[in-house]
DNA sequence: TTGAAAGCGCTAACAA
DNA sequence: TTGTTAGCGCTTTCAA
């Protein structure tokens, strides 16, 4: 009677390792091999077992294999933002993954929470919920580094530098240089700079490189880098706007084409380029670099580059790693390309060819 | 020394309450309730406990507590995509009131997995792992819902209705009847719908109730509905080009405005629209529904929503319910608003007053 | 205010 | 092949 009320519940939450075992009549060892396919359970008693637990509902509690093995099957996603494409293409990109293996993903936004310094990570969360942790194109403090080293679950880093961790990301230097020469191949020579904010601790040292590129680029090309031509932004649409509006308001002489370290700012840039009459690609050459999921739409020339496959890479070396391969954790640099669209053109000043 | 050579494991991974208890000179309960804030510890063990904990880099095991508490302090959100601007924002917003109130997000992505129906959730996962679900704007199956109404976790779906369930959002049918009539009220008189692909089981109603409206809307301007101008496309930009393709390919007469269930495709709409020569506003009126992040650089017309504060307010309910404020979770519209930008304009054909 | 002790549900030796 | 038996680390009565 016992088991029929049991039965009956079938379904319900609270049925335990506990329930299946007295229904089939075997101990809950052999239940909980049975349930996760481990050898040592005869093909009878496990087809017995896995009708039982079937038809009972049951599932088995994540704490309590959690305590008991160390492990909890979630890994997490350290994201600043979860809204903009690189980010939400990451987490994709790493939940197929994650999915695949059976694995959850616990997801840490540390975006717009107050001041950052709030990073929580180090204590409240992440630490002892997670057996491995995907950052996603952040920085970290030496603080936060040390502290991830310490309790050493495996770590690695999409779509930036970190000093002392694996990354997985794209040569950030070739993929700007690729685009400056692009736009320098179709003969301007007074390009614009766009770059992301420096200031933020959120996206390291990416600007940084990319600034690096372009300026390499042109004083390679024997082109001029105008002070009154750089602009910054911070990767948003907005940012793209914003720029766009201080570069044409200031006075003197405008380039031909702009280089953008993102397409939303690219994007940003154009839309109110064609606001304020400036045609695309006419007047001025538009190139960004990500490959947004709007950049075929509009034409957008770009360097494209696929954050989900990267997360998704990332994700499998972090579970390769804790299936036990050691090494599976690899610095490894992804690949970009540069994508033609209609936002470039041939320059309409009077070609001057380099040197 | 025993206490100090775990002192000098500060920070480390396997630090328990025990090391922490022994440190200290108390009990494990002790321990427990000054970590956790309880009363029933003197001022003077508690700060001495926090401190040792605190130097320790104590940080109690989720799954112990999970299991001794039967809380897992995290909850599900369940989502067909994340890389699509309303879910990421849902998201954001949900993560906004979870992380204030300490509890963890995990996410399930239902998108891409192959067949739909691989639907996990009953089994595998979300179930014994969360302590409440967040569903994001998608249908459930019958059994689905069954399955959780049984194991009884608090619920919630945002942007959408499902039978049964509490929900969260706009109100479908009045926004997209606001938005029809904002184009009647320009004068026009031949508008086209683009509307939300009915097929799909992610997308549920809010499709048909939009097209209702529209069809409602349209009636009572005794204005027609011609079937040829009637397209559909899945809440995508790409859907959205192909939709303009196809309405511009047909021979006969072009509308003068288009009404599309999302930004997104409206967004589709303007890109291919520039690319055929098609003056927006001018030959053609655009509106949308969203008030993605992108249109008010595009200068698009919509009927805005903020998916982030339904995601939030919807969390709030769960969590208070949680907290045993029993009839948190209610059903509750979200507001919609009309934003007029640059996409919208009078007709240029012969103003034909209605009735 | 504090502690002792019994679990929470599962896993993993080790025996049988 | 299966069962027994300790825990895993925390919470929570119940006593003290």
């Amino acid at each position: 009677m016992a088991r029929v009320e049991r039965a009956q519940r079938g379904g319900h939450s609270g049925v335990s390792i506990e329930d299946v075992a007295a229904a089939a009549g075997v101990s809950t060892a052999t239940v909980s091999r049975a349930v996760r396919g481990l050898p040592r359970v005869s093909p009878a008693t496990r087809e017995k077992i896995l009708g039982i637990a079937e038809s009972l509902g049951y599932v088995a509690s994540s704490s309590a294999s959690g305590l008991a093995t160390g492990r909890t099957k979630t890994i997490g996603v350290l994201a600043p933002f979860v809204s903009r494409w690189f980010f939400s293409k990451a987490i994709e990109g790493a939940d197929r993954e994650l999915h695949a293996r059976q694995y959850n993903l616990s997801l840490f936004n540390l975006g717009g929470h107050g001041s950052h310094r709030e990073r929580l990570f180090s204590k409240t969360m992440v630490y002892k919920q997670i057996d491995a942790l995907l950052v996603l194109c952040m920085a970290l403090t030496h603080e936060e580094i040390e502290h991830l080293q310490k309790i050493d679950i495996p770590l690695v880093v999409v779509g930036g530098h970190v000093e002392e961790c694996p990354y997985i990301g794209i040569d950030d230097y070739a993929a700007a240089a690729t685009a400056v020469r692009h736009l320098i191949g179709l003969g301007h020579t007074d390009i614009a700079l766009l770059h992301g904010d420096d200031e933020t601790d959120l996206n390291f040292d990416v600007p940084r490189v990319r600034i690096q590129a372009f300026q390499d680029v042109m004083r390679e090309a024997r082109l001029p880098v105008r002070p009154e031509w750089d602009e910054w932004g911070d990767f948003t649409v907005r940012s793209g706007q914003e720029a766009f509006r201080r570069l044409w308001a200031r006075s003197g002489p405008k380039p031909t084409a702009i280089f953008c370290a993102s397409d939303e700012m690219a994007m940003g840039v154009i839309f109110e380029a064609n606001k304020a009459g400036v045609q695309v690609p006419e007047q001025l050459s538009v190139i960004g670099i990500d490959d947004h999921d709007f950049a075929e739409a509009m034409g957008l020339t770009t360097v494209g580059q696929q954050p989900d496959e990267q997360a998704e890479l990332a994700t499998k070396m972090l579970l390769d790693e804790l299936d036990g391969i050691a090494g599976a954790v690899q610095s490894t640099v992804a690949p970009h390309r540069l994508i033609v669209r209609r936002t470039t053109a041939p320059s309409h000043r009077r070609p001057e060819p380099s040197a």
